[in-house]
DNA sequence: CGTAATTTTGACTCCGCTCAATTGGCGTGG
DNA sequence: CCACGCCAATTGAGCGGAGTCAAAATTACG
């Protein structure tokens, strides 16, 4: 604790509260429901107290305002307390990539770390709320607690390993597979948070989804028709009810 | 220094000396020209000597053999100290993607560090040499030595940052983008270690190109043919001469 | 309540895939 | 050393899946 107190000076100044009521967290990680899934995920109950110390403020971002932008100094990593995010980037032709959807529990920022500033924009795809943890206090904590340094690794590895998968379907797969992978992931991660795994509401557009699946908007929503028909989905605008998860994952799985 | 030997009895009889002379290194970090390149990259002079400790042992890998495999259990990261390797995933239908290229300097396995487990398999496309480094050593040198540490997450987070990079390009690029994207980055890339830019030997197949870019061999090769048509390389078989690098920006570069 | 944004659907096109045949290299063994 | 066989690469012909262009329908939002 000494120590982390010590090092929060050195970090304070550059982190002016940007808009938001931040002061006191009504919620400590400790009795934060999405702590299994967070960056203190493997830190036993000793230990998290002093790793609480890494949240330096909450912070509200509002439906379709950016997070961090590309080129942004990179010094804080992000938890997301409540809310949905899109990250994506923009190449020099203006050409736009979904490189991932974000939810509870989940980090965004971290690829900032290898430039020192971020590679890609996260946008609140609904009205969020971000856990904020400078990168400075992370680093530091991480050094003198072992179970967080191993779980920040881990966590920066399954990101290359979901980025893996990424790679797997938008280079061998074709679009049914994709839109089928896509809805099977959302519905599994939103299972581990609590939610309905077969009713779900996408927060995000059809041009949105197709550029994260290598896709035009116009075959998305096509799929989404044809799933329908062929009843493994019921889809009203947003809003999925999946009806053949099985069906869905036997559309995956079949070879050709 | 007294930690790292404590440290190594408990690794090592875990890693027994699998198939070739590593006993004693001509070679140490110190003065290894790729230094700058891999995991030592930002340690400075004064703990490097203790950083070259994490090189637990060399270990030769011939052409086509793997140098791990999916669903190994996780103990070391690999530094390439020469030769070239891909990292490829297959899926439970036998799919195969390869998911990157490597050469010396860069670094194989870290993706095991989520799971315990790699992730993927990687293969040597020419007799290779690469330093062993236990994962535990990397851990325990993270926390004494910050600048290490420091460069260890950059490590990952360029991954993570390339990764997206190849998404952005199956995602978003048509075939004849994505075979300049891919030649401009090999280019670089040599260039970096000192070899020609221009002019280089590819040492995997079309095939591997191809699931590298999500595309057919057959279109990887029509597309060098075409390429070659348009003077902007020279191909034969795996030997590759580039005539007008420019030519290949402004085709990636061109909208539409 | 009106305007903009998103989604759906249709018709047509074209890029990259499939299937197939041929050529070329390279290592192995007679 | 050459012939054989295997694997990699090239090239062609034809096809089909996803893209493009366009218009209409529905919804979201100020």
């Amino acid at each position: 604790m000494p120590a982390v107190i010590a090092l929060k000076p050195v970090v304070k100044p550059i982190f002016t509260p940007m808009n938001q009521t931040n002061a006191k967290f009504e919620v400590t990680c400790g009795s934060c429901n999405l702590r299994e899934l967070c960056l203190p995920g493997g830190v036993g109950a000793e230990d998290l107290d002093r790793v609480e110390n890494i949240v330096y403020a909450r912070k509200r971002v509002r439906r379709g305002e950016a997070l961090f932008g590309v080129g942004d100094e990179f010094r804080t990593v992000y938890a997301i307390r409540s809310g949905f995010f899109k990250m994506s980037l923009v190449d020099g032709d203006g050409r736009e990539q979904v490189t991932g959807f974000f939810m509870g529990g989940e980090l965004l920022g971290m690829d900032g770390l290898g430039s020192g500033r971020y590679n890609g924009t996260a946008i609140a795809l609904e009205d969020s709320e971000v856990c904020v943890m400078p990168y400075a206090l992370i680093e530091q904590m991480a050094r003198e607690v072992p179970s967080l340094q191993r779980h920040l690794h881990a966590v920066l590895a399954r990101e290359i390993v979901r980025d893996h998968g990424v790679m797997m379907l938008l280079g061998s797969m074709r679009a049914e597979e994709r839109l089928a992978a896509f809805l099977i992931n959302l519905s599994k991660r939103f299972v581990r948070r609590g939610y309905s795994a077969s009713d779900f509401h996408l927060r995000m557009t059809r041009d949105e989804i197709g550029s994260y699946l290598g896709l035009k908007l116009e075959t998305v929503s096509r799929l989404f028709s044809q799933f329908q028909k062929d009843a493994l989905i019921e889809v009203e605008q947003k809003h999925v009810r999946i009806l053949d998860i099985d069906g869905l994952e036997r559309l995956l799985h079949a070879r050709n």
